[in-house]
DNA sequence: TTCTGCACTTTGGTCTATTAAAATGCAATT
DNA sequence: AATTGCATTTTAATAGACCAAAGTGCAGAA
């Protein structure tokens, strides 16, 4: 019927990445068992997608079957990356119509009819990302017919006043009353930064980049307890990738920003959330000035 | 933004309503024509709609209509509140349903079979209402089958968190650097701020005093030209409402919020954003403690 | 007892055709 | 020249049938 969330990937296949990334969390050895139930309890599914899941793990060796008995790990194959049936014409289609948008080639109102003949796309498809972007906030339905694009994608300074509302929102989040940040992540939040440090950030794709920092922010907005301002947070940030794959070339600035994330996490671990705030909001600053620097390279 | 599809009401009613505002804005007296293109395009939509809501505002005696010369202004019929076909079923569903939600009668997580069948919805109608609950933010999809209440709804100090955010970012909205309030809605306010004082705060509906505040606020982000802050003060409003529906009951404190309101819009008419910010905060503040003193007598 | 494997049920996404409603073109009228 | 009134075209919502995929119950093996 709706199809709100046509998932990128199908369900076994998320199912199937989420059980390797169990695997690793939990240090699950070779022959360790897993029931089909306890995995399906954990993720929130039933054993049906688990059962496939399971199946595609099978072929690629990094969990054994045995009639009747269940699925063992085998300790192999955990560090390939996935199958990632990441051929997801979708996506694909999603970004181009975004950058089809920032190029100013699709006009303000734009028909279904427009959209589906352009990109080629099925009714249920073309749907589906409507509605994404819909929920992303960049695109809506008129009244009477045709779809509009916000405002956000058309304002020059979009990047900036993202920032701004980061800056107001950010350094509130650090000092609410409910956070607290598990440590379990927060020493992996201090790991990503060092590897980043040590080389990652020369090497990693840029799509990369962003994901980790984007990670940084909404990890610190889930630790606060208020889902409203992680709500806002990840609202921006959702737009912010669309802006920011036209700009963030430069990597050298990486530098600077971990080397803060991991002051932020320091004052976090020693609880001083005063601190922390203060040092989250000079952060933000020093981004943003860092991008008016790039900014009018791409004008 | 919201209202993906399915208008509360039907588009010529919503424009015949917008017709008898523009009336009223414009000042337009007994015998003024309006011509059917100019309203299309002042209201974004083609004529056909407009033909309808003409015929509509007809009937009401608002409007005249001559054969072949088109449609006059009668200068009758202004004060009545509209035609409202406020008899929505679907509208009186949505509350319902946030009201089950809240008093724990619904679980965590429901079927759409099931919902349909507790409030006897067609296909379509559910649709409509879980699309507009997943954008309002607090009911979303889950991987497999079902729908999953939001936290927001769950959590106990969900009336205070939302207060923290604003008090975060309504301060920050006044300092946008592209501030900049139309006289004409600085007017506006001011007056609806005074008509409060001089005696509507004991007259007019919760819902309708509860309606003008949020107004005042989303007023101002939209006059800070940032998108994003709006956005994110629409949302939060949005999920404020449903669970404000069951605490505000204390009419005695919208007298200090007009007060403070207005304190607020005179700061700003003078230009003196920095003070105007630091009243925001304030004002938020005052507004959050009151809170305090009156949540604990709903619990 | 726990868990698997498989049968079976339920859910909701997709497809096609239809239809109501909005947009638009144009001759007639002022 | 501008605007109305109506006819025509375009658009997207809806209904119904179908079906793939997720959820669930249970007998039997471990």
């Amino acid at each position: 019927m709706s199809n709100l969330k046509r998932p990128l990937e199908s369900l076994p296949t998320q199912i199937s990445a989420q059980i390797m990334t169990h695997i690793r969390e939990e240090g699950l050895v070779e022959g360790a068992h897993m029931s089909a139930q306890s995995l399906a309890d954990r993720f929130g599914v039933s054993r049906s997608p688990v059962q496939k899941a399971l199946a595609q793990l099978v072929a690629d060796k990094v969990v054994r079957h045995e009639p009747k008995r269940g699925f063992f790990v085998t300790g192999e194959g955990l560090t390939i990356a996935s199958r990632s049936d990441s051929n997801d014409p979708l996506a694909e289609t999603y970004l181009q119509i975004a950058d089809d948008r920032l190029r100013g080639e699709l006009p303000d109102v734009v028909s279904e009819a427009a959209l589906r003949e352009r990109y080629d796309l099925t009714q249920a498809d073309l749907r589906s990302l409507l509605l994404r972007m819909q929920m992303e906030g960049w695109l809506h339905k008129r009244r009477g017919y045709g779809w509009m694009f916000h405002e956000m994608l058309t304002t020059p300074d979009g990047l900036e006043q993202t920032y701004r509302l980061r800056a107001a929102l950010e350094p509130a989040i650090l000092l609410e009353p409910g956070f607290r940040l598990d440590p379990k992540v927060l020493n992996q939040l201090i790991e990503v930064e060092k590897r980043m440090l040590d080389g990652e950030i020369d090497t990693a794709s840029i799509e990369s980049l962003y994901a980790r920092g984007v990670n940084f922010h909404e990890a610190l907005a889930e630790a606060s307890g208020n889902p409203f301002m992680l709500d806002s947070l990840r609202r921006v940030n959702q737009v912010r990738r669309l802006l920011a794959y036209r700009s963030m070339v430069d990597r050298s600035r990486y530098y600077g920003q971990a080397r803060e994330h991991l002051e932020i996490l320091d004052l976090i671990s020693r609880g001083s959330m005063v601190e922390a705030s203060v040092a989250m909001r000079h952060h933000l600053g020093s981004v943003m000035v860092s991008l008016q620097r790039i900014e009018p390279l791409l004008r």
